[in-house]
DNA sequence: TCCCAGGGAGGAT
DNA sequence: ATCCTCCATGGG
């Protein structure tokens, strides 16, 4: 039943709004820094990821065709040379990436009649979406890479990490693209190395150290991300580099723990301003406001506070 | 030159 | 529990 692709077999595939849940911004997705993988390439209208589907590097190229609420995304996915996969599996693994089964209507009209002050950031960011990856070393990796960083600057790192250490692949299109190395392949690094091809700084060390852990089956993220909220928090908190935002980004971005909600030094400032009258309140009683607040919504609303801020709709208090 | 960026670790209070 | 300081790197 399922159409096998091959790599001479470059497809189309239209995703009908019917599918979705409410609006889509492909834009925003893509733009809005969050950390289960690098920014998609841009072409123009077009944006492109590589994503590895049971051992099958597949291209993807994805543009949106009207606006956010009235859209059809047209999508080219081909798979390296020598691989292979189902048609169901590519559009699965798309509508995974781009969040488009969360129900953004529903989370809309919630919080526009439940929270006044999360609703002033819906207007300019309708159809923004949780991200989500297909695996879960990258998103940890960019994860970690995000601390005290810029989301350009750790954008960068983790395409340099690519180009050097992950492996090369030729689709049949002529283009040659590198796939996020494996632990394997960071783990047998030197962590100066590491550092000096890849400007990752202080944070070479520890995505190191995690690389091996993996490698020697010290650290399981797939028997982590199968454990409750609390319980995967505090195993990722034993992890080097790791503290609260980053095993909350993980959690987010790479597991598709939507009430995780990351505290950084953006959505500190605006939490702070919006609902404690600008009084300052810890990072953990941040997060843990967050949860309490907006319990399997906190993710989104900490999506939507944090693109709020960091775009200018409000000044650092 | 300083300050900042999707912070964390270790220590002192 | 909360508050220091240091940690690499590059942009403004």
């Amino acid at each position: 039943m399922a159409t096998l692709l091959t790599g001479t077999q470059p497809f189309r595939l239209q995703i009908p709004n019917t599918d979705l849940k409410g609006p889509l911004s492909l834009r925003e997705n893509i733009s809005s820094g969050q950390t289960s993988k690098p920014e998609w390439l841009r072409d123009g209208e077009s944006f492109t990821t590589v994503e590895v589907l049971d051992g099958t590097p597949v291209k993807y190229t994805v543009s949106q065709l009207g606006d956010a609420d009235n859209f059809s995304l047209v999508v080219s996915a081909i798979t390296s040379d020598v691989g292979e996969i189902s048609a169901d599996r590519t559009k699965e693994a798309l509508v995974q990436m781009l969040g488009l089964r969360d129900d953004l209507d529903l989370f809309y009209r919630k919080f526009t009649q439940e929270d006044h002050l999360l609703s002033l950031t819906f207007k300019n960011l309708r159809g923004l979406r949780l991200m989500r990856a297909t695996n879960l070393f990258e998103p940890l990796i960019c994860s970690i890479l995000s601390q005290n960083n810029s989301v350009r600057l750790w954008n960068r790192s983790a395409r340099l990490i690519m180009k050097h250490y992950g492996r090369k692949v030729s689709f049949p299109d002529g283009s040659q693209e590198f796939l996020f190395p494996t632990p394997d392949a960071l783990s047998s690094l030197n962590p100066r190395s590491l550092r000096s091809t890849t400007s990752t700084g202080y944070r070479a060390k520890p995505i190191v150290t995690v690389s091996r852990m993996i490698v020697r089956g010290e650290l399981d993220l797939g028997s982590l991300v199968r454990k409750p909220y609390e319980d995967a928090v505090d195993l990722l908190l034993q992890l080097p580099g790791v503290g609260p935002k980053v095993a909350d980004c993980f959690l987010l971005y790479g597991a598709g723990y939507t009430q995780a909600a990351p505290v950084d030094v953006w959505i500190h400032r605006i939490v702070s301003k919006l609902y404690f009258d600008g009084k300052r309140v810890s990072r953990l009683k941040t997060a843990r406001f967050l949860r309490d607040r907006f319990r399997e919504w906190a993710g989104y609303a900490q999506l939507y506070l944090f693109d709020y801020a960091r775009t200018g709709s409000v000044r650092a208090g």
